[in-house]
RNA sequence: GCCAUCGUAGCUCAACGGUAGAGCAUACGCUUCGUAAGCGUGAGGUUAAGAGUUCAAAUCUCUUCGAUGGCUCCA
């Protein structure tokens, strides 16, 4: 059970898999050149170099040729050789011949560390008519690996950067996957479907949450009315508990000038994620990538006493970044979005106690939300580089901050050496969603160097001026990236509180239909978004419509109903409540809404 | 941005060189119904845009735009 993914027998057969998948290419394509084939996390891929395009016609073709080749039962064996025999036997092929000359001179990584000893010898394995250079471990035989548990047809292959970089080659990478058993492949191939139809893109079509065109421009959501109450409700109830902790709101403007980004140093560091500046009279101004050159004016625009601190700033900000356009996806990934900022200018000995209190609402706001599966990153600086401002006390102190805080509300966390930012180190949360993929969302990061470049100070209880610490926090990250994996999440199935109408009335005949607003209004009164399905549907159709857009709570009323002052409570989970009183109804929709509660009832 | 695939009605799809169709949604009639979709009629498309090949193009080719899966990058 705890056996690592490297060690199992389910990785030496992807990886194993992997090497059938080059034979079976290099008969179909033998100019083919052969890059590298690892396991990966849900199966293996395999890089080539190709002279054409390939087709589905010969991917189905190589599928079945590995089955026979697998169904061939070839041993693998391992041998080991000489640099020179290895160059022979890859001859033609420039990609190995790269790899095996890496091997024999060893590695470096960018700052000149010897990460890997050059090799005197190197190891091949081979199977049936193909070897490859490779350190295994493999399955002793193709007999091992199920011929009906392979599948490289059901993803379309990719292209891919040679050694991942831009700058190299692209190579067509195809993917493929073997499980131990043909049930457990369908099972995964089954989830794949049900992944599709959770797709945040999907359900916001259906919803009617947002939608995209082409000629408002590419990566700029478009809001919905419902969507927009999803969004805004999130917001007000985050600003609600924000303004509990002692944050301020703050509003400033989408664009500033830009000597003010010269003067944060944003500009032009970050000029590859930003858009050209706009020309207006002799002044130019760019588009806000970030909100904290914004708040920090806000900060010095008046004196602070060390009563004052700490100073936590907040806003809702709107930022616009360039993204290359392949990289845009659905709600996950947009060019422009709105981050819950916020800004908190804090003495040193205020920085572990906010830091925590930042971690603290993190935990709340997704636990509440039954996000119980999540994790952080702590980035920490690289011991041996010398990018980072500050001094190495003020390092030392807010990294042990993070890790106290983390360690102190049970956080889990992995601390990540070389990922902090190079003005602080940071934290990243990371949760998992019920298809176990994982969204970095907001991030928690310590700043010493914007504090200096703007000369922020506070006056300190003996009258010295002192310069405060800021902290950069977004608990959502952006608001758009969140609904959409609240979205996944929740299956479009929100909570009552969250959902865009909570409670549809079905009146059975046209009667009925003043009775249900009627209803409606006492709904409205206590705060509850609701409906009156008055369209021509029978009441079947109504109950329809009302789950395909989950609606929680559908109110069924006909005679008996307005008669005894009822309705009939139907939930969209199919869950028949029966008949209760108006007043009673009310009470309990108000109650779980109040309550945020995850369940209808 | 790069590689691959794909763009047909608001949505989901069909037609695959020879007159663009269906379901849902929408509009208008009829129906007034008790827990997962009552009946009928209509409207809605220069087949993403532009160019080319052809007697004839939604269908073949090219360009542009957009989407998707990856790579790279990131909230």
């Amino acid at each position: 059970m705890s056996e690592r993914y490297q060690d199992s027998q389910l990785f030496r057969i992807r990886h194993s898999t992997a090497h059938v998948m080059a034979e079976a290419m290099l008969e179909r394509f033998p100019d083919a050149r052969i890059a590298i084939g690892p396991p990966i996390e849900d199966g293996f891929y395999y890089d080539f170099g190709l002279p054409r395009a390939i087709t589905e016609e010969d991917l189905a073709w190589v599928e079945n040729r590995m089955k026979d080749i697998i169904r061939g039962s070839f041993d693998f064996t391992y041998r080991e050789v000489s640099p020179d025999e290895a160059r022979a036997a890859f001859k033609g092929q420039p990609f190995k011949i790269e790899l095996i000359d890496d091997l024999v001179n060893g590695r470096e990584d960018e700052n000149g560390n010897r990460i890997a000893e050059p090799a005197t010898t190197l190891s091949f394995y081979t199977q049936d008519t193909f070897t490859d250079l490779c350190r295994g471990p493999h399955v002793a035989n193709t007999r091992e690996i199920n011929p009906d548990a392979i599948s490289i047809t059901y993803k379309m292959p990719a292209g891919a950067y040679w050694r991942g970089s831009e700058k190299n080659a692209q190579l067509t990478r195809i993917y493929g996957t073997a499980f131990e058993s043909k049930d457990e492949l369908d099972q995964y191939l089954h989830n794949l479907e049900e992944a599709k139809k959770r797709d945040h893109r999907v359900l916001g079509e259906k919803l009617n949450l947002f939608t995209f065109n082409s000629l408002v421009g590419k990566g700029l959501p478009l809001w919905k009315p419902n969507g927009a109450i999803l969004r805004d409700t999130l917001e007000r109830w985050l600003r609600g508990l924000q303004i509990e902790r002692g944050y301020q709101p703050v509003v400033t403007p989408h664009i500033g000038n830009i000597n003010l980004y010269k003067m944060s140093g944003h500009y032009p560091y970050y000029s590859s994620s930003q858009y050209s500046p706009i020309q207006v009279d002799d002044e130019e101004f760019m588009i806000k990538p970030m909100n904290c050159p914004h708040h920090i004016m806000i900060y010095k625009s008046e004196m602070h006493s060390y009563r004052d601190l700490p100073v936590r700033l907040s806003e809702f900000g709107t930022v616009y970044r360039y993204e290359k356009s392949g990289e845009l996806s659905g709600l996950t990934r947009v060019r422009g979005f709105t981050q819950d900022d916020a800004h908190l200018f804090v003495t040193p000995d205020q920085l572990a106690n906010e830091f925590m209190e930042v971690v603290r609402l993190f935990q709340y706001v997704v636990e509440l939300l039954g996000l119980t599966d999540f994790r952080a990153r702590v980035g920490t600086r690289d011991p041996d580089s010398e990018k980072y401002v500050g001094d190495d006390s003020l390092w030392e102190n807010a990294t042990s901050a993070i890790i106290a805080a983390c360690n102190a509300l049970g956080l889990p966390h992995t601390v990540e050496p070389g990922e902090a930012a190079f003005y602080g180190p940071k934290l990243d949360f990371v949760i998992r969603d019920v298809l176990k993929r994982e969204w970095q969302l907001g991030t928690v990061q310590v700043d010493y160097n914007l504090p200096t470049r703007f000369e922020l100070e506070y006056v300190a209880e003996d009258g010295t001026r002192q310069q405060p610490i800021m902290i950069h926090r977004a608990l959502f990250g952006s608001v758009e990236r969140f609904v959409g994996i609240l979205i996944e999440h929740f299956n479009g199935q929100f909570p009552a509180w969250l959902s865009p109408v909570q409670v549809t009335m079905i009146p059975i005949a046209d009667r009925h239909i003043p009775y249900a607003e009627e209803v409606a209004a006492k709904l409205k009164a206590r705060g509850i978004r609701s409906e009156v399905d008055a369209s021509k549907n029978r009441m079947g159709g109504k109950i329809a419509s009302a789950r395909e857009r989950a609606v929680p709570y559908m109110l069924i009323m006909g005679d008996k109903d307005v008669a005894a002052g009822a309705v009939s409570v139907r939930l969209r989970t199919d869950e028949d409540l029966g008949a209760m009183p108006v007043d009673q109804f009310v009470e309990m929709v108000a109650g779980v809404v109040e309550s945020k509660s995850l369940e209808l009832k």
